[in-house]
DNA sequence: GCCGTTTTCGGCCCGACTGTTTTCAGTCG
């Protein structure tokens, strides 16, 4: 049983003890324990095998037994009898917007149903309008909610929500009387799949932001309009919405709106400990003066905290170094100088090797390396050693055309093959500057036998680094089922770096695992997996991943000067 | 149910918006 199904587990449990109407801190108790399971970078059979499950932040001695259980019997008596209570399909019906626990009780216990079909009869009756509290709107609420539920997949992928955003800041900024605009939420917290879009807007006329946002092409269904915060569906299912704020004020509203939820929990328990009540208008003191912020950095510093990077803000143990003023330097876009995966026409890219190298330095890069296909990945075009040979002469031409503008690696995407050998033979793999080692087939292996393959480039010493580790797509398709503690492990071990692919469609390595690579010591490579120009733009991506993982510019080899970056890479040959 | 630079027991964040209400409960973030 895996963190992802512990965790499942723990929310199922929460919702139904919520229905039950226990005491809210049970039900947040747990929710800690899944949030937490979620965002770790190790499986927790391996802390349970080790005794130490009660090292993972919000498991105590009941939800370790829990966890025991789980992983000794592969069921829980606890969770068993408690759907003798309480109906598990009731759960379901928690992800209907404007149906929260106590309306589910209420509708339950009343008319005695529990499925979503016996739920959208009684709305349809006029029984669930009859209910004490509840009346004809309510009944459409519940209605809309469970037509917009049909529509919506769980979370937006961000190569979704960032054009959506973008347009959105453009056209909220561009409105009379608003000074700035800001993207907030998950967004900007650099998650790899956002929830709801969080805007925030700097205004002293919030009316005319409000009456804009709400009546936007392509708004399908007002959620919520009120004097100073809205929020609507568009057509395409996403979910959008709006705070004003006076620019005065503009700080705390910030800082509020962009979260997370455990991060502006542990921010207000800390202003309470100073004698403060911090809210998403002021810090407030006990003898009710209140102190506006127009910035972030004025708040955190009101706190005594260093300013906390957005990415940072998931209250997995921030909040004490920015009390000590010890947070670290996480590696930012600017410190980027080399893109090491980029393809061109030489396998599956769309631009010429000398038209990349030019999108490159237009960039601000300093290195660039060609990692095209190896030769058994025949539907990208994959290279023969006998080609390889020929584009060879085309990066030295191209060398000599951009001259010191920018360094062009001669490099490969070396298959790892479904039996665990590459697909070059190791003396033409010393002869590249860089190789990069990815699956691409056989990615539904058995977990032994896959992690076994990657473990086994890894150890050849002439890969630098591993690309795209898991091999997922987001939001298709599910990555290899791998061991990646011990992938990491042996990274660690052989000095190999694992990639950060940027691309919006991948973000592989995730935050937990990369941040779970710098405590073994792996270095990591952030690159885009470019195939054309326009691809370069995802780096930015790559880079919030990181800093969610907590990487300083030490950490991440793209950020290296290109003597440090060759000798590492010679290093790694001589070793050989 | 968890947790500790106020605490091993007594806390555990705060406000906007909505609907069904005559002053507030539920939901959401």
């Amino acid at each position: 049983m895996n963190n992802q199904q512990l965790a499942a587990i723990f929310n199922l449990i929460a919702d139904l003890l919520e229905i039950k109407g226990e005491v809210i801190y049970v039900i947040l108790a747990y929710r800690k324990a899944a949030e937490s399971l979620q965002n770790l970078g190790r499986e927790a059979s391996e802390y349970w095998k080790e005794g130490t499950l009660r090292e993972i932040p919000g498991v105590g001695k009941a939800i370790a037994d829990k966890i025991d259980e789980l992983l000794t019997t592969g069921s829980l008596r606890f969770l068993e009898d408690l759907k003798k209570e309480i109906p598990a399909s009731l759960a379901e019906w928690r992800q209907i917007s404007g149906l929260g626990p106590k309306k589910i009780a209420l509708i339950w216990k009343s008319l005695g149903i529990t499925t979503m079909e016996e739920l959208k009869q009684a709305a349809q009756d006029g029984k669930v309008a009859g209910l004490p509290g509840m009346g004809e709107k309510s009944a459409k609420l519940i209605l809309d909610g469970m037509e917009s539920l049909s529509r919506r997949s769980d979370r937006l992928p961000l190569w979704k929500a960032a054009p959506v955003v973008e347009d959105l800041c453009n056209i909220l900024g561009s409105l009379p009387g608003v000074a700035t605009v800001s993207p907030a939420g998950s967004y900007r917290r650099g998650r790899s799949t956002v929830g709801d879009l969080d805007i925030l807007v700097a205004s002293e006329n919030p009316s005319v932001v409000m009456d804009a946002f709400t009546s936007l092409a392509g708004v399908s269904r007002v959620l919520g309009k009120g004097a100073t915060k809205s929020s609507v569906e568009f057509s395409s299912g996403v979910r959008a919405q709006v705070w004003v704020h006076p620019p005065a004020k503009f700080g705390t509203a910030l800082q509020y709106a962009t979260g997370s939820k455990e991060h502006n929990v542990a921010m207000r328990q800390l202003a309470l400990s100073k004698g403060f009540s911090l809210s998403e208008h002021s810090l407030m003191g006990q003898d009710g003066t209140e102190h506006f912020f127009a910035t972030e950095q004025d708040l955190y510093a009101a706190l005594g905290l260093q300013w906390v990077p957005p990415e940072m803000r998931e209250d997995l143990g921030e909040m004490a170094l920015a009390a000590a003023g010890k947070l670290p330097r996480l590696v930012e876009l600017a410190d980027i100088r080399a893109d090491l995966q980029n393809h061109s026409t030489w396998s599956d890219g769309e631009m010429s090797i000398l038209e990349m190298a030019r999108a490159a330095m237009a960039r601000g890069l300093k290195v660039i390396a060609f990692t095209d296909h190896s030769q058994s990945l025949g539907v990208t075009g994959g290279l023969t050693i006998e080609r390889h040979a020929e584009q060879q002469k085309e990066i030295e031409a191209a060398q000599r055309e951009v001259g010191d503008g920018i360094r062009i690696l001669h490099a490969a995407e070396v298959e790892i093959k479904a039996d665990g050998e590459l697909d070059y033979p190791d003396d033409f793999l010393a002869t590249l500057d860089l190789v990069l080692a990815s699956l691409h087939t056989s990615l539904r292996q058995p977990r032994d036998k896959v992690t076994a393959r990657l473990i086994n480039a890894i150890n050849n010493p002439n890969v630098d680094i591993i690309g795209h580790p898991t091999g997922r797509k987001i939001p298709d398709r599910e990555g290899a089922d791998l061991d990646m503690e011990a992938v990491l492990q042996a990274a660690a071990k052989s000095g190999v770096a694992m990639e950060i692919n940027a691309s919006p469609y991948r973000l592989d390595l995730d935050d937990k695992y990369a941040r779970r690579a710098k405590e073994l010591g792996v270095k990591i490579s952030i690159n885009t997996d470019s195939h054309s120009a326009k691809d370069m733009e995802a780096m930015s991506f790559g880079v919030a991943i990181a800093k969610r993982a907590w990487l300083t510019p030490q950490d991440v080899i793209n950020t290296w000067s290109d003597e440090k970056l060759l000798a590492w890479l010679k290093d790694k040959k001589s070793a050989n």
